[in-house]
Formats: structure tokens, C-alpha cells, sequence
DNA sequence: TTGACATCTCGTGAGGTTCCGATATATTGA
DNA sequence: TCAATATATCGGAACCTCACGAGATGTCAA
């Protein structure tokens, strides 16, 4: 039964308040340059705090903050070494979604 | 050749300041639940600005203005029909994107 | 033209985000 | 112990976001 136009009869997805802001909440921490970048840095491995604010050019202090809302959203795990602390991604959906957006925003053109 | 350990030889992804800026934009503007819902919604067809405001539950002029967000992030194109504008998506990704992350919040749960 | 409807725009204010500098904590080695 | 290194935390300032209400614009029908 095809439609043409819009009516009531359209199936709507349903959507759950909750996961909708859970959802939200989540894809506005991936929203910053700088998140973004080491989101895709620790795809690749494990980094240092140091590490990864040199690589993204921010001061040590920021990167810790952008890297404690990432962990509060689940994204990553830390572990300390030493006087270091390593951080690893821990949502293994991130992956997927950092395709999605490579293959749109990053990828060769 | 593994790395058991990070290193100055690790490979990394090479990043484009500019297309991490776009891309962050992007997902900053994907990070609102209302947004995300009228994502979701136009990705099953065509809706006008009253009938997203309507089912997401928010005022026409405050509809009108997320629309306006997503329209300049190239999410979505508008077509007026008499007094009423039809609202649909422009940006082919933006399924694939919505897929991941209805796999990961919106689903099975 | 007038009135009703649908959408858009604008100003405003509350609250959130981001960055910075200073300071605090933790770890190691001398 | 002290000093150096690595990370984390805090306060504050500048900026941004969001929702709201008022009003403007566009469309149609009478």
C-alpha cells in the first residue's frame, strides 16, 4: 500500500524519550574537533594524556577535561602506569560510528 | 609488524583540522534529541514543519528553528506547497549515520 | 482587501560549554 | 625528604545554545 502523501497513516518509528537524549548526549560529546580527533587516535591504540594533547595541540589540563566527558559517556577506560595514564577505547560501537563519519567528513577527498 | 607499545612509530591517522571542524559541527548539531528525532522521522519521508513540531512536542517556531540548524548543515532540503513546507533529507549518509546509532541507543531495548 | 493559517525571524534571558591559569594530587628518582 | 614529571581539579570569564514570546512574512479563500 503505497503513499503518495502524508496522512495519519504513515508509520512513525517510535521513539523513546530517554534513549533519544542518551543518544543526543552522547553524539554532542563526539561534536568537538578535538574529542573527534582523539576518539580516532584511540580507535588505534592506547595513548597518554600527554600524548594526545600534544597531537591535538590543547594544553595537558584540557585534554584531561575532554577526555573525563568521554569516559563519563562511556567511551573510554583510563589505567594508570606508572606517573602516566593510558586511556583505551571502551564502546565498541564507537568504531562503527567513527566509519560513518570518516567515510562522509575524513576520508581522501 | 605489531607494537606491543606505543611509540614515535605508530601510525597515525592524519587529520585535516578543516574536515574535523566540519564533522564536529555536524555531530554537535545531530546531538539534540528533538533533532534526532526529526532525523529519524524524515528519514521515512516527507513532513511539514507543523507535523515534526506536533510529534516531537515543541512549538512550531522552535521546530522551525532546529530545521533551519540542520538545513545548514546540508541534513535536509525544503520545498513549500502552498502555506505548508515539506521538510526532506538531502544528505545520503545520514542514514548510514542514523543506523549506527540506532544499533547502539535506539534499539532492541 | 480581510482574516485565518503556516512558517519564519528576532530579541531576550537562563543555563551550559570551553578555555585558561592556578593549584592539587600522584608517582618516581635522587 | 625534595624536586621533577604527569595528570587532575577548581574558579572564573567569554562565548554559545536553547526556548520563549512577539511580531513579520507568505499563502489561500472569501
Amino acid at each position: 500500500m503505497p503513499a503518495k502523501k502524508n496522512s495519519k497513516s504513515k508509520t512513525k518509528p517510535l521513539g523513546d524519550p530517554t534513549a533519544f537524549a542518551e543518544a543526543a548526549e552522547c553524539l554532542k560529546t563526539l561534536g568537538h574537533p578535538v574529542r573527534l580527533r582523539m576518539v580516532q587516535l584511540l580507535l588505534q591504540g592506547r595513548y597518554t594524556v600527554g600524548e594526545l594533547a600534544e597531537d591535538c595541540g590543547v594544553p595537558d589540563n584540557v585534554a584531561s577535561e575532554h577526555l573525563r566527558l568521554m569516559q563519563r559517556c562511556g567511551f573510554f577506560t583510563s589505567e594508570r602506569e606508572g606517573r602516566r595514564v593510558y586511556y583505551q577505547v571502551a564502546e565498541p560501537h564507537l568504531q562503527n560510528i567513527m566509519d560513518c563519519i570518516e567515510s562522509r567528513f575524513l576520508s581522501h577527498g
